[in-house]
DNA sequence: ATAATATATTCGAAGGATCGAATATTCCGA
DNA sequence: TCGGAATATTCGATCCTTCGAATATATTAT
């Protein structure tokens, strides 16, 4: 496989790397929400959520249509819902270890004060 | 949803954020191989595979046999495989904005010369 | 023991990602 | 037209990632 198309799947995974882009594309699965609301859900600075916003966009996860004042989101395919969804059972079958997973990073963040 | 659940998802997708370690991991679909092998398949610095494959370990993904001198990965769990088989259909699907999408990064990476 | 092979780790430089603050844009209503 | 609301962009500081070079560790063969 050509290297081009690792770097394409790459930049997906880079575009979903980040806990507040996966947030954000868990609250659009199944549904359209505008920035304002997504802003509201997650509770974080206005400029921030429109950063990741740019960053879903550029890669091309989301796709948005405007509505007069505001601008409403959604999952530009539902395969990335499916892909939430293996992550979630990824998840829940290694539960134990993903707990000691989460014990280390939580140490990490703790030392590194973020 | 707990942030701690986002981070833990996000690190998955950070961890196969990379064009070298998506290759890694589909060479390892269905079967096992050493540092070695992968090495060579892929043509890379020996340091920078094991570099790879560090990250892989350190987020679980792969696991690691060792057998005399050399060391053996394969995937530490088929769902990861289901993940990939999706991003190859999410391709297919999209081909044609994903050419557009590679032609601009191609370009991107013409100009900043890597 | 020593050398050779296979793999891992450490280091430092260079580039990329993330954040909040400030600013810009776009659209609607008064 | 002006003001305000909703969203986007830019900027600079800080942190994270990646790479190759050098070095370390572990295992087998001589």
């Amino acid at each position: 496989m050509p290297d081009s198309l690792h770097r394409f799947k790459a930049d997906i995974f880079q575009a979903l790397a980040h806990p507040t882009r996966i947030a954000i594309m868990e609250l659009l699965e199944g549904r359209e929400l505008s920035a304002g609301e997504l802003m509201e859900k997650l509770g974080m600075e206005q400029a921030n959520i429109s950063q990741h916003l740019a960053v879903l966009r550029a890669k091309q996860l989301v796709v948005n249509r405007k509505a007069g004042n505001q601008v409403f989101y959604s999952m530009r395919d539902p395969i990335i819902s499916k892909v939430l969804a293996l992550m979630r059972r990824y998840f829940q079958k290694h539960l134990k270890d993903t707990m000691e997973l989460l014990d280390e990073m939580d140490d990490s963040v703790l030392r590194s004060g973020r």
